[in-house]
DNA sequence: GTGTGTCATGTAACCGATTACACGATTTGA
DNA sequence: TCAAATCGTGTAATCGGTTACATGACACAC
């Protein structure tokens, strides 16, 4: 049996597909009679509007894209998780197309959506692909979330990883490290290296001759990186990790090697994962609130299909590069030295200190 | 400037609609010179196929929802991933919808999705949610993948929980483990619920009391339960632990006090999530292949659409609940007895020795 | 009573694809 | 040489909604 129609509904309630139409969408000018007869036979029949149908009429479909690269994990999650809450209050659908590791499967993944979503998330941090997704993307309004989109004219949402890093370096330095080391995340992830970069930066500021290794952001090559730092000649007192999984794998080779954090040394992670709060000693960080950021990104797209769909051109604040400033959470994997903390963005307000026993806080 | 239509395209290319379709499409009978001309007129003007308009004529969307529970992280991520892969080779999308706490936000999710899917994952372990998504699904394929699922008639794939129990219980008595705790799931969680009745039943099976407490399955409620333990008069020398991450914050708590794992205690959990390999000490687990489970997921509900849109009843296999059994993995959070391990369906062949600084294995 | 306005409802065009069927051209077989 | 089969292509119906416009009923004012 085939599923009913907006037609089978009509005709089981007496009156015209029209009727039908205004009592299940608008509030348009139907008697309280009829639409409750309507309704009734709406149920009768379990009708479901179709929404192909639906959104070839309208030119609308309520579903959003979202392009992931192939680096899955917690953060991807979390993220899907606040936008998929502001979805449905917004009342549209989130449609997933991860693992693109190249700009080409990226890009691949983009043509095979359009035309089935109102918008798109992308976030692809491989270089290059920002500028491919602004190709393929066409007219489609968009919400750029890789690091370095903030470069492009289209809307964005970045992490101020620049600023992050400095602050952790500054924490580390004010808590009387000398010798920092970086490991950092992969060549070729614009994240990554706007870390590293801010990481050079406040080095150089301070006068110190920086300390690299690379990692890929797993938990596996933190802990490589840290028997690479432990194996080289020169001495460090502090390690800046490019996130919290590579820290995490850095805190357990340092203390299978029985080397103590932080009082041989310190370490300061990236992100803010659950994980962090959790592991001992609990990892300082640059907290990135990741559910909120999905929320606020969903936000804005919504906000440019609106725009767009009432004629507007992009205003000013729907074209701007929105920046999430990450906020330093001090742990014990630091020595805490409260008088010296303070925000990425400078504002002491921002400074968090958690204790070791907190839970997730959502 | 509105989007292209395939009239466009004919328009440009010279010739009809019907042409451009099979151009576009089926392989039909296009002359090579005619599909060439099409093709390129697609390309100049950048058309993209209506999927709303498709899916109208051909009532088929090409896209499969996914609702998912509230409790959200590595497992999931990981699944979804595994689908995802899948579903691509297969030319589906997918449409996720998370955080359903209660079984009635599943079922306004279900409801929303009718009409624009063509295919249902559900992952619902609330109790009587089992029931609803029966109801709400109607005639849409669907594949169940939460606990319990298996005294559904509809098609399902569940993990073994209880016998996954078994065999860590069993895993810890031949390590000599005779003192085992368990720190189970949430109540109503039908996941949690099989573990814990696995653990109940082999203890009992071994003659030994039984030992619970409860935690939420995060890592926070883990810490917590341990740290209950070892309050508790009663002495323990195992714990298994109802997933991953619990036993892992477990650990932590033993670690913290002083106990010494798997010296003092045991400790076995559940999935074998990455980081699982990677705290220390390595913690020994019941492995799900989770990318693996949910490709294979969605192979089998592609199967059930092809099935019924060739007009195909179910058959006796696309009706089946599948099984994963969950693998042995043992790592150094429990004495490596290797005489005695075995997989948890029997089979010897499933036990996994492995090693301490072993990586992610994808 | 006629005209005018309001309001609930119905009729039918339209969105953009797919595809059954029709058509003309060419090839094949007797 | 003519009928039949084959093949590439075009025409138009169709899918299931939305919505501009038409219609008819009724109220009110003159």
């Amino acid at each position: 049996m085939k599923p009913a129609t907006i037609r089978d509904v009509a005709r089981h309630a007496q009156v015209s597909v029209a009727s039908v139409s205004r009592a299940l969408n608008g509030s348009d000018t139907v008697t309280q009679e009829t639409r409750k007869r309507i309704l009734e036979s709406a149920e009768a029949l379990q009708y479901v509007p179709h929404s192909g149908a639906r959104s070839l009429s309208t030119s609308k479909t309520h579903t959003l894209g979202i392009i992931l690269p192939d680096l899955y994990g917690e953060f991807f999650s979390e993220l899907i998780r606040g936008m998929d809450l502001a979805a449905r209050e917004h009342g549209y659908h989130l449609i997933v197309s991860s693992s693109h590791d190249d700009a080409d499967g990226a890009a691949a993944a983009i043509r095979s959506m359009r035309g089935r979503v109102d918008g798109l998330f992308v976030l692809s941090p491989q270089i290059d692909s920002a500028n491919l997704a602004t190709a393929m993307a066409g007219r489609l309004p968009v919400v750029l979330m890789h690091g370095g989109a903030g470069e492009s004219t289209l809307p964005s949402i970045v992490v101020d990883n620049n600023g992050g890093a400095h602050a952790a370096v500054e924490h580390l330095l004010a808590g009387g490290c000398r010798d920092i080391a970086h490991i950092a995340g992969p060549a070729g992830n614009l994240e990554a290296e706007a870390r590293l970069a801010g990481y050079l930066e406040a080095m150089a500021a301070a006068g110190l001759k920086p300390h690299v290794v690379e990692g890929d952001f797993n938990q596996g090559s933190g802990h490589a990186s840290a028997h690479a730092l432990m194996d080289a000649p020169r001495r460090f007192d502090g390690v800046f990790c490019g996130n919290d999984m590579m820290a995490i794998g850095a805190l357990l080779a340092f203390q299978e090697a029985g080397v103590r954090c932080p009082e041989d040394v310190a370490v300061v992670g990236f992100d803010d994962v659950p994980l962090a709060a959790l592991v001992r000693p609990g990892l300082t960080t640059l907290r990135i609130r990741i559910a909120e950021t999905g929320r606020r990104a969903l936000q804005r797209l919504v906000g440019q299909i609106e725009a767009a769909q009432a004629g507007r051109e992009a205003t000013a604040s729907s074209s701007a590069c929105e920046v999430v400033r990450p906020e330093l959470v001090i742990r014990t994997s630091t020595r805490a030295a409260v008088s010296t903390t303070r925000a990425a963005d400078g504002r002491p307000s921002g400074v968090t200190a958690s204790a070791q026993g907190e839970n997730q806080d959502g």
